[in-house]
DNA sequence: CTGAAAGCGCTTACAG
DNA sequence: CTGAAAGCGCTTACAG
């Protein structure tokens, strides 16, 4: 039953079965129009019979282009589901158009994000979709400097041209905000994630822009951010309440975050949303089975995806289009966290 | 500063960049010691020098033993934040061992694990991680017969010997269901996975055993199961919560079951756990924002990603040895949803 | 329309 | 200790 491994079929025994050279078992392979239809048949049958499949690896040796593609991802924390939604979309997108993808988790670190990019290139990749961990990512900017095909997610790059996938996230910050003035907070917090990621910037910044719009005050003081992790939500939740006129709503800048604030207002026996509102960025598939139910930004990850996928192929196929900026919507998915309290 | 793929350095770069042959400059790269200090020092210098990295792509179609590997792994569904772990546990691995993986998410479907396993063969990978459908899974018993390195995940193969790293489920089950027994339930459901896959059959043996060491009766309308998802959590908890004498508490297979469970009730708005308990298979990061904090066996994903992908390594090392099993412990977290009514 | 040959970037017997 | 050569499994000009 067990057959070794060099004697698994290949180019050779093909043609021999079907009676003809290799170079025409390849090009029936490759659908060559040039094959005689009725050699095409008879190499046809041979694959069947030998249960030939092509080696991919030597296939990506020896071709320059080619339809089955191998995509690197990498993601800075797969524990985020947003970017498993993420991978979800890549993947489905990939494996049904006979590509694979090599995943990579670099958790925000530049040194291992090195490390995962050269090994990597090592394996050939097509192209790369990746998200920046910050506006100037040298290990990014090289790669696409050295002609690679790269399509970044959620944040793109200051000093580059390059493909960018990402959620709108100054208009989803800003009706999160807005959402919360409506409901009559005037003392709105907002967690932030990184500080340097452009991300984190374009949500301040749709925070502040919902504050401007109906005259509220922006206090520097109720926004602050470490970085996007469970820890920072526990204790920058901790400082806000603990200020002399704590808030009476929190925005949060990531899922994550949103966890960590929860567990000290938990912690604390505070009353959501009565004693303190709470709206998250990122909507989860857990956020309706919490008590109450969060309110949330949804990002679409899987579409994010999908759209990163697709354009990276349009990059490989076309090195030199002009890079493109697909900003995509989010939804405010209202559920019990907020509260109302009519605006007088 | 954009230079094409042609003129990345290649082993002839460097050899004549050191004055000597390409073989020579290999068996520098393959630390071979028969090189002599003086031609291995002026061959690392050319490496330096010219930034060669080795193609890993023409090292894998040559090579038949490498160091640097490329593993495959088939996860059954990525959106289960305990494979998540398990993936980072493999992943971490395998990138400090120079290794790299690749990802497929089969979705327990069998038509496209086989179009994934089809795929990371085509790529040469070096072995495959591997969570089986089932106990008699077809593609991964042609995988075995055809020579692969294998490791299962999470269950194992009924026909076939073959290295297995999973939880303690019997035990996990058994724990979580005699902490709710201790707590003073005596209706205690049990809302399971897919019936056809070990691992829920395990806790359901689990689940039994501790209703029989408490003389208590195992009434077969309170263990359902579907498969395990979200939908099947809501739905099977309206089912029990509908029977003319409902559980008291509850028991879910899984985290995604237990989410569709708590959904259900929140509907309902049965308080927990003093209207019903509820007590779930795996601990999930968000457990403890949950209101009230949710009771759960934790599973140790990341230790069996490691252990598996450990195991892997030495089986490709060592094709013939002896398959082993390893059985990971489980942890009951104890939260709030079980409540306490003390036992009379 | 098809085959012989070169070559992708490596490794590894085989000589010397 | 080192080099020339064969070969891993393919693709693709080049002839015919």
């Amino acid at each position: 039953m067990k057959y070794s491994k060099s004697s698994l079929p290949d180019l050779r025994t093909v043609a021999d079965l079907a009676g003809v050279s290799i170079a025409t078992v390849s090009r029936v392979l490759n659908s060559d129009p040039a094959v005689k239809g009725k050699t095409r048949l008879s190499v046809q049958e041979a694959i069947q019979k030998s249960g030939y499949r092509p080696n991919r690896v030597a296939q990506r040796l020896r071709r320059t282009t080619r339809s089955k593609k191998l995509i690197g991802l990498l993601i800075p924390d797969i524990r985020n589901p947003f970017y498993v939604d993420v991978i979800r979309g890549v993947e489905e997108y990939a494996y049904s158009h006979d590509s694979a993808v090599l995943i990579g988790n670099f958790s925000q670190d530049s040194g291992k994000e090195k490390l995962y990019i050269d090994i990597l290139r090592s394996e050939s990749v097509d192209g790369f979709i990746v998200a920046p961990t910050h506006g100037k990512d040298k290990n990014i900017e090289q790669l696409i400097l050295d002609g690679h095909p790269v399509v970044c997610i959620d944040r793109g790059l200051t000093d580059l041209q390059v493909d960018v996938v990402k959620s709108d996230n100054e208009k989803g910050a800003f009706t999160a905000t807005e959402h919360l003035i409506k409901n009559g907070h005037h003392q709105i917090a907002h967690i932030t994630g990184d500080p340097a990621i452009p991300t984190t910037q374009e949500r301040i910044a749709g925070y502040t822009a919902a504050l401007q719009k109906y005259d509220l005050p922006v206090n520097p003081a109720l926004i602050r951010g470490i970085v996007s992790d469970f820890k920072s939500g526990v204790q920058l939740a901790e400082e806000l309440l603990n200020l002399p006129t704590p808030p009476t709503a929190i925005f949060t800048g990531n899922n994550l975050l949103t966890l960590g604030a929860l567990e000290t207002i938990l912690k604390r026996n505070l009353k959501i949303p009565d004693e303190v509102a709470i709206v998250g960025f990122d909507d989860v598939y857990w956020a309706s089975s919490l008590n109450p139910a969060l309110t949330a930004v949804q990002q679409h990850g899987f579409e994010i995806g999908q759209r990163a996928i697709e354009l990276l192929y349009q990059r490989i196929a076309s090195p030199d289009r002009v890079p493109a900026n697909f900003i995509i919507k989010t939804d405010l998915m209202v559920r019990k966290s907020c509260g109302y309290k009519p605006l007088n």
